[in-house]
DNA sequence: CGACTTTGACCGGCGC
DNA sequence: GCGCCGGTCAAAGTCG
């Protein structure tokens, strides 16, 4: 019954609706701008990291992982783990946003609690404040116009980072975005836009910003992980390029079909195969 | 009219 | 302690 018509999440994490976020190539950014270099500081198998997802999800342990993981990723300039992590390891529990923190759920009866349920999440939620009254003692209940939550330490998602060439920035991926802000980041030329889930119970958030050493290269870093179909998301159906983008990378060398697809959909040049491209 | 983008300001973390 | 920088907020503007 409603358990998966569509707008609800099923109960857990079934390979077809918490999409493994997209497709993390694991690019050593070349020289990289320190940036984003910390999120490329991982290097995934990304092979064994899809199966692992797939395979995995439907695995109670998998919360375990989740929070394994967001260790993993708050580590994240240790070049020493690059490349160390297995793929079950670190991807595994790509989970996000959705879970973050104590998982989720599930909630097989709505899937809302499931965001809340995050005491980290202290950056999103900004659909409905339960009650940031932290007010953190500093600030006067005058209003603040810009009053954050205080005292809640920011704890980031799992992260994801991907490069793509594209003349556009804003990929389409399946899913809705609204951008709220932009940033120009130092040591590059380009600004960085920050984009949200447009989805009220989905807080994952995505960065994108081309590349200060090749302009036409995009770099997209996805944070968190959704917890929906994308829009016009048929189950288990790929629409997103990303998706087919991580369906590419399980075959990169027998995939011709999925090369083809991805052609059809988007017609700018997407480099699907960066670990040879940018291997050069 | 609602959804989305733009943009300036604010906040917190981190390095010096 | 200070300043820099990344990330986020939210008001105003734009578009369909």
């Amino acid at each position: 019954m409603g358990d998966e018509e569509g707008v609800d999440p099923p109960t857990d994490f079934a390979p077809d609706s918490s999409w493994p976020l997209p497709v993390p190539v694991p690019v050593p950014v070349p020289g990289g701008p320190d940036s984003v270099s910390d999120t490329f500081n991982y290097f995934f198998d990304w092979d064994s990291a899809m199966l692992s997802e797939f395979e995995g999800n439907l695995q109670p342990g998998h919360t375990e992982e989740i929070e394994r993981f967001d260790q993993l990723d708050r580590t994240e300039t240790r070049p020493d783990l690059a490349g160390t992590f297995s793929a079950s390891e670190s991807f595994a529990g790509g989970g996000g946003s959705c879970v973050s923190g104590s998982v989720t759920s599930s909630n097989p009866g709505g899937s809302t609690d499931v965001l809340i349920s995050n005491p980290s999440m202290s950056s999103s939620s900004s659909e409905d404040p339960p009650e940031k009254s932290t007010g953190s003692g500093g600030k006067p209940s005058e209003i603040p116009s810009k009053v954050k939550k205080k005292g809640q330490k920011r704890i980031r998602q799992p992260r994801f980072a991907f490069m793509t060439k594209s003349e556009v920035d804003h990929l389409e991926d399946g899913y809705r975005w609204r951008k709220y802000g932009q940033k120009a980041v130092k040591n590059s030329p380009f600004p960085r836009s920050y984009y949200r889930c447009t989805n009220s119970k989905c807080t994952v958030k995505k960065r994108v910003e081309r590349s200060s050493d090749d302009s036409t290269i995009v770099i997209t870093t996805y944070e968190g992980q959704h917890c929906h179909h994308g829009v016009g998301f048929p189950r288990g159906g790929f629409i997103n390029h990303e998706a087919s983008f991580a369906g590419q990378l399980k075959h990169p060398h027998s995939s011709p079909q999925m090369t083809g697809y991805l052609g059809t959909l988007f017609p700018q040049e997407y480099v699907i195969d960066e670990k040879e491209t940018m291997a050069k």
